[in-house]
DNA sequence: TATATACGGAACTTTACGGTTTCGGATAGC
DNA sequence: GCTATCCGAAACCGTAAAGTTCCGTATATA
């Protein structure tokens, strides 16, 4: 490569551009048939259908199965709660129960279908493995250790304690429980986990 | 069927009879190929080279892929620990503690790994589903509701503790970590994971 | 309104794997 | 040693899915 790259806007005079308006709806539904059929049981049909898009369409924008798949998990992290906007009860028991919400436990169930699909896929796939990561692991890993913090902070909890061990109970349980358990992570199993699990591991004991 | 089923030895007159010798090879072989490719990324044929065995070989003792890996999951079960004979040192630290054993480690690695590969195929497959719930999951949680339920008795952790959630903390952080988030479940992981997540929330703090 | 471009759909190619069959050689029982 | 039976190896078949090509149509820009 003696010459500069120069691929800018070479003058598309006439006719539709190729803008990638389509993109949402073929990563969402790329997304769905992930969850429904793992890494493997997902066609490019399937998704071009459930899309309502060609096959060809997708292979004009995507050089591979591997990369829409990669890009699909990538763009699950637009959903994602905001780390500035978390909720602020002023107690941790609070702050953990704030965050079940209908919507994030839907949200976090698809998460975990899209991820079981993936599993088998991830050893040997080090992108996708860190797309994953980056879309949904770390994510909810920081989430927990934020509120843990600020307990801490304020003096809530003994500033002691293990949080990259404790800000990865709530996400593997709730993963174990999907995936292996194959049972819902519901409200109510939330709200076990949080007052028989992590809260008295931080040593917060009823009443509360 | 109005006919009793007399299928009991047809009288082999001459020749080899069909023992099943090589099972044990083939179902490792079926193993360690699951543990590394994954459900679908497995192939019979390289089943049958790692157990340098001939494909039609398989197909005579097993139907198809699937009730082969049924049945390789299931010979996990022979691996693992009898619940009669678990380590008894008088305190919960010191029996979670002597789990801790190199053999045990690798032994959950390799189960974990092959758990991962077939992630994707288990809602699919409710007899593999079963298979794996016999072989691994269950096991691993009767283990610790044990240990659990004999520190109670020993008056050293409350008797309302909620062992239901204790019990399934180390599988689903063990599963959690050699899954998703790739790191080798060793013994400071395990060490961290009771001291700072398990004992704290059954109410037992240093000094130990 | 005209046209270049992208799109959806469908036909097509290639490859890989599940599953079957065949066959020469090994082996256990007679 | 003889023979029925099983075994490993390899060829073979059918299907399904990744990826490609082609075409008629829709659409945005001029």
């Amino acid at each position: 490569m003696t010459q500069l790259d120069v691929s800018e806007a070479p003058a598309p005079k006439l006719g539709r551009k190729r803008d990638h308006s389509r993109d949402p709806e073929i990563l969402d539904a790329a997304l769905e048939v992930l969850a429904e059929e793992g890494y493997d049981g997902m066609t490019i049909d399937m998704v071009a259908a459930r899309a309502k898009a060609g096959k060809a369409t997708l292979y004009r924008r995507w050089a591979s199965k591997g990369e829409l798949v990669v890009d699909a998990v990538a763009c699950m992290k637009k959903n994602d709660l905001d780390p500035a906007r978390l909720p602020d009860t002023g107690t941790l028991r609070g702050d953990l129960i704030a965050m079940i919400k209908p919507r994030s436990i839907e949200d976090a169930e698809k998460k975990m279908q899209v991820m079981a699909g993936l599993m088998s896929v991830l050893t040997r796939s080090p992108e996708l493995a860190e797309a994953i990561s980056q879309a949904i692991v770390q994510p909810r890993a920081e989430v927990n250790r934020i509120l843990f913090r600020r307990a801490i902070e304020r003096g809530e909890i003994p500033s002691d304690c293990d949080i990259d061990a404790l800000s990865m109970v709530s996400p593997s349980m709730a993963a174990y429980r999907t995936m292996v358990l194959q049972k819902p992570v519901d409200r109510e199993f939330l709200l076990d986990l949080i007052d028989g699990v992590i809260l008295p591991a931080v040593g917060i004991r009823p009443p509360y």
